[in-house]
RNA sequence: CGCGGGGUAGAGCAGCUGGUAGCUCGUCGGGCUCAUAACCCGGAGGUCGUUGGUUCAAAUCCGGCCCCCGCAA
């Protein structure tokens, strides 16, 4: 089929290279502006815009799509068969939904209709769901809220957000290419979603990585692999910012009160939270790299006693 | 020119108001011990990121460059 492909970050330029790989044509890839970002505020292409043009592919940057005559018209010109959407962080119009003959599918990093929304890879680990997936749907005008074209799920075991964004990359990208396979040859169903299962898994900032002890390990330790590598769970350890990256929970119960350290030692800094243990393993402190606990110790003290917090 | 921290023994850190480098761990050898990741004794291991400069003398002061990282976006 003849596409046009539109969306932004790493999981959507996996998810184009698929389609680049496959027996469809991509016409134009449309991404969102260059931005200044990072240290030294450098202006860097999207992901999506690198692919794109490393395949020598047209791409349109506009800052809103949304009532932008000129993309509309352009679109128009190059008559999609159908419109692909991943990650694309922009509302698409109706009038632009409306346009080509299949219509706009979106791959969306969930088993919809749990997890709609912007960062449903991250808190399918944070909320402790067992599975996850990826999903094709037929766009909508609301949010993530299209019928369902096909759907594939993974277990999550304890992968962090970084190699489960990985696999539902690959998983998503075949799943497309699968899912315009059918939708050719019309054997492709649309499924309406199950409004009351929806859940929302809204944007994540920074602040979201705070950890708070009083909560039980188990979840703190979903929250540090769920924001493994973006944004980090972080805490306070004596007026220093602490990113977690791992730990485990243990059973033992403690009276301690939370974010007490009760031992330190190379084999983990053991932690109070929620009335039991949270075992650090690896940490990294303000301008430094990430660090096993072993090697941290080896230059700083964390007295029994002191706190987390 | 966004703000900032840092590059010192295999690892993590200290030293940085200038005068031939120190701590913890590891490592090697020896000792103690029924035994040990415990303890005691001893040793090896560093052109202090790189490159110029100031100085009688620089890891320590000044400039350029390379690399790592945190914040902010």
């Amino acid at each position: 089929m003849k596409t046009v492909f539109m969306g932004t970050p790493d999981f959507a330029s996996v998810i184009l290279e698929y389609l680049y790989n496959s027996e469809n044509s991509v016409e134009l890839v449309i991404t969102q502006p260059d931005r200044a970002k990072n240290r030294g505020k450098k202006v860097t292409p999207t992901p999506v815009k690198e692919t794109a043009l490393k395949h020598g592919t047209e791409v349109l940057q506009p800052e809103k799509i949304r009532g932008n005559l000129e993309i509309y018209e352009r679109l128009k010109t190059v008559a999609p068969d159908i419109i692909i959407v991943a990650a694309y962080g922009q509302i698409l119009p109706k009038e632009i939904l409306e346009l080509p003959e299949f219509g706009c599918v979106n791959v969306h990093a969930s088993l919809l209709p749990r997890l709609r929304g912007a960062s449903p890879i991250q808190q399918a680990i944070v909320r402790g769901e067992k599975v996850t997936g990826v999903t094709i749907m037929q766009m909508s005008q609301g949010l993530d809220t299209g019928d369902m074209l096909a759907k594939a799920q993974t277990e999550i075991g304890n992968l962090n957000a970084s190699s489960l964004h990985d696999r539902l990359a690959e998983m998503g990208g075949r799943l497309l290419i699968e899912t315009l396979e059918g939708m050719k040859k019309g054997e492709v169903n649309a499924v309406p979603q199950e409004e009351s299962e929806a859940t929302y898994a809204g944007l994540i900032t920074k602040k979201d990585g705070k950890i708070d002890f009083s909560k039980s390990p188990e979840e703190i330790e979903r929250l540090i692999r769920g924001f493994d590598p973006w944004p980090g769970a972080f805490c306070m350890y004596r007026g220093e910012q602490i990113k977690i990256w791992k730990a485990f929970p243990e059973d033992e119960k403690t009276s301690m009160p939370a974010g007490c350290v009760i031992e330190a030692s190379e084999k983990g800094i053991r932690v109070s939270c929620g009335g039991r243990i949270l075992n650090i393993k690896e940490m990294q402190a303000p301008g430094k790299k990430r660090l096993d606990v072993s090697d941290y110790l080896r230059g700083h003290s964390v007295p029994a006693g002191s706190f987390f917090e």
